[in-house]
DNA sequence: GACAACAAAGCAACTGCTTGCTTCGTGACG
DNA sequence: CGTCACGAAGCAAGCAGTTGCTTTGTTGTC
C-alpha cells in the first residue's frame, strides 16, 4: 500500500497550476515564477522539469486534450440517434470548456500563438482529431436532413458560437450549461423533436 | 484651405499602427518600441501621445467601435424586411471583423483584459452599444418567427459563431466573406426566403 | 519667444533561464 | 549491517536581456 504514482507528482502539479494561472492571466501574464510560487517551488526550479515556459503551455494544452478526447469520442462512437448525440456532445463540449478546473480550451484558444512552431505542430495533431469528431457528427446531421450544410465552415461557425462562451459565461449568473446546451441545439437544429 | 484635421495625424498613426500590431502579435507581444518604429519615431515618444501603452490599447478600440457603429446602426435602423436585414449585418460584421486594416475587434477580443477596470468601462460603453444593435436584430428575428430565441444567449452564440472567425479564417483560401456570411444565415435561420 | 513635437539617454523593475551546489531516498555490495 | 555511489528533485544566486516609462534637451513654427 505504498504508492504508485507518486512519481511525477510536482510535475502534474505544475502543469494543473499553470493552467489555472494562464486561464485567469494569460500565458504573457503569468511569469514562471508565479508557477512556482504557487506549487512551493524557487523560481528556477520548474526548469528542472521542464525546459522552458512555451513547453509548460504545451504540456497544459496536450494533457488537457489528451483527457478530454476519450470522454467526446465515446460519444461520438455511441448509436444514439443524431440530434441526441449532437445535444450530448455539446453539453459535455461546454463542460470542458466551462467547467470548474478545466483551463485548458481557454488556454488552446487565448495563447495558441505563443507556441514555437515545432510545439503547434505537436498539439495541433491532437486538435485535428478533436476537429475530426465535431465534422463526423456535422456529417450525421446533414444527412439526417437536420442541418443544411456539412461543410467545413458549417463545423467552425457551430464550434464558435460554443468555444465563445468562454468570454461570456459566469457561473453562477444568468443561464446554466445545460440551459445554453439546450438553446444551441434548438438554435442550430430547429426546434423538431 | 489648410489643414482641418493633419493636426493629430502622428497620433492617428500610432493608433493605426499599434492597432496591427496588436492584432498581428497580441498586446504582450507588442512592445512599445516596436510601435515607435513602426511609425518612424524613437522609443520614448509615444508618451507624448499617450500616457501609457495600455490608453494606446484603449484608442484602438474606441476608435475602431467609433468608426464602425455608424454602418451598422444604418442598417439596423434600416427598414429592409428581417433576414435581408440580418444577412447585411452578418456581412458587415465580417467586413468590420476579417476585412483588411481592421485590426480592432480581434484586439478587442484578445485583449480585452489587459485594459485596466477603468479603460475597460470606457470602451465598454461603445460595447455595449454594439451589442444592444443585435440585440435589436435578434428580437426581430424572433417576432418574425426566424429564429426560436430572443434572449441574451441566442445573441452570443450566434456573435460568437461569427467572431470566432478571426480564429479560422485566412484570406483567399476557402471560403470568402460573402460565402461564409451567407452559409451562416442559413445556418441560423434555416432556408426558407 | 512660446509652445508643440519630438530626440537622446537612461533608469528601475522584471523576466526567462542557467549554473553550481545540496538534500534525500534507494539499491548495490562487501 | 553499514556505507557508499548515484540519480531525482530542488534550492540559492544571479546573469543578460527586455520593457514601460521618465527626464531633459533640441528644433521647427507661428
Amino acid at each position: 500500500m505504498t504508492n504508485t504514482a507518486p512519481v511525477d507528482n510536482r510535475r502534474a502539479d505544475l502543469v494543473r497550476v499553470a493552467a489555472r494561472l494562464f486561464r485567469e492571466r494569460g500565458f504573457d501574464g503569468t511569469t514562471t515564477r508565479d508557477i512556482a510560487d504557487a506549487v512551493g517551488m524557487r523560481s528556477g526550479s520548474p526548469f528542472y522539469h521542464f525546459k522552458s515556459k512555451q513547453d509548460i503551455l504545451a504540456a497544459v494544452m496536450e494533457e488537457g486534450l489528451v483527457a478530454g478526447l476519450p470522454a467526446a469520442e465515446a460519444i461520438v462512437a455511441g448509436d444514439l440517434p443524431p440530434r441526441a448525440k449532437f445535444q450530448t456532445l455539446v453539453r459535455a463540449h461546454l463542460e470542458i470548456v466551462l467547467g470548474e478546473g478545466h483551463d485548458f480550451i481557454p488556454v488552446l484558444l487565448y495563447d495558441w500563438r505563443r507556441l514555437t512552431p515545432e510545439l503547434r505542430e505537436r498539439v495541433q495533431v491532437l486538435r485535428d482529431r478533436y476537429d475530426q469528431l465535431w465534422q463526423d457528427v456535422v456529417n450525421e446531421l446533414s444527412a439526417a436532413g437536420l442541418l443544411r450544410s456539412d461543410s467545413a465552415v458549417a463545423r467552425l461557425l457551430l464550434m464558435g458560437a460554443i468555444n465563445y462562451s468562454v468570454l461570456w459565461y459566469k457561473p453562477g449568473q444568468g443561464s446554466n450549461l445545460d440551459q445554453i446546451a439546450e438553446e444551441a441545439v434548438a438554435m442550430f437544429l430547429g426546434s423538431e423533436a
